[in-house]
DNA sequence: CCTATTTATATGCGTTTGCATCTATTGTAG
DNA sequence: CTACAATAGATGCAAACGCATATAAATAGG
């Protein structure tokens, strides 16, 4: 509990603050996923579908292929095919094959898709920024968004790196 | 993408820094969770019924209620009902009426539920040390404790508000 | 006390998920 | 060119999930 700002000083310390500082992020990841869960506006949507449309508003050409969302989103491979699959029978986004491999498939918004990501996604920012800015000031903000993006492109790496030795 | 340790000097750019925080934390946990998701000893039980197993091992008493295990597992009531039954069915947990409250459900781990943790937490504990620590160093590590910790603390403060003032 | 409300958990039911497996296409040798 | 392995998604199926709602116990009001 030693707001320990230098190397622990035994193993088993050591060890804690790492698996103390993941259960910890875990933990937070949880208690403001339930606290953005409650908005009405987010009920016309699952949250995984959200985070579909999210992906897909984010990309640059407006596209994505089916293995790309996988790598974004919580969710077995078949899981995305077959969300996808619900989205566009909502409407909200549109498949084509991909030019080149005719085994891929690129998923792109519709207008609807987008319009829906905007509208829900402009409630949601509303409700991100009043729980993060109450919790932390600026300076804790940007020393949480580079330590956790630290974080997220070792564990990326790690993966892709995994992925390849297997070869 | 500045290292900003002063407020910011625009409004939007204030709550790009809120956003990209939380979408930081995030995708850092789903990265996180990924690789670990890839051990096999996790195998042998999924990782909510791992988190159950986890929290009962980690309370003081031995016993949880199931709405504190609810506060703490991100599952809906139902759910976590079922899933008890369901470690309960294969020897994991036990269930006791509350005394006192015999509406109340006290869960504990029998000793083979204590011992399935300890196994699988053994190896688990390997996994998040190696993510977590090639990925920072142990000041960063307890600076992201610190972070996560004050965020989790606020947003659950405010759930618990949340639900005294609909009162 | 007796009824109305709230709290704690369980259950019915349609939907979504993951695992294993299948199909179609691409890449790689021989 | 043919055969075989690898890759991208899709599909069958049982298990798990969330929502709405039911049950039971505790608490509040009259």
């Amino acid at each position: 509990m030693s707001p320990a700002t230098n190397p622990p000083t035994t193993p088993a310390a050591h060890r804690r603050l790492a698996t103390d500082a993941w259960e910890s992020l875990f933990r937070a990841q949880v208690a403001v996923a339930r606290q953005l869960h409650k908005e009405p506006a987010l009920r016309r949507i699952g949250e995984r579908e959200y985070d579909v449309l999210y992906n897909l508003s984010r990309c640059p050409s407006g596209w994505l292929r089916m293995n790309e969302l996988n790598e974004h989103v919580l969710l077995s491979q078949p899981s995305i095919s077959r969300m996808v699959e619900r989205l566009e029978s909502r409407g909200l986004v549109r498949r084509k094959t991909a030019d080149g491999d005719k085994r891929g498939v690129l998923i792109g918004l519709t207008e609807a898709g987008a319009a829906l990501q905007r509208d829900v996604g402009r409630t949601h920012v509303v409700n991100i920024m009043q729980l993060m800015e109450d919790a932390l000031d600026d300076d804790e903000l940007a020393t949480l968004l580079a330590l956790t993006t630290k974080l997220r492109e070792s564990a990326t790496m790690k993966a892709d790196m995994g992925a390849a030795a297997v070869r």
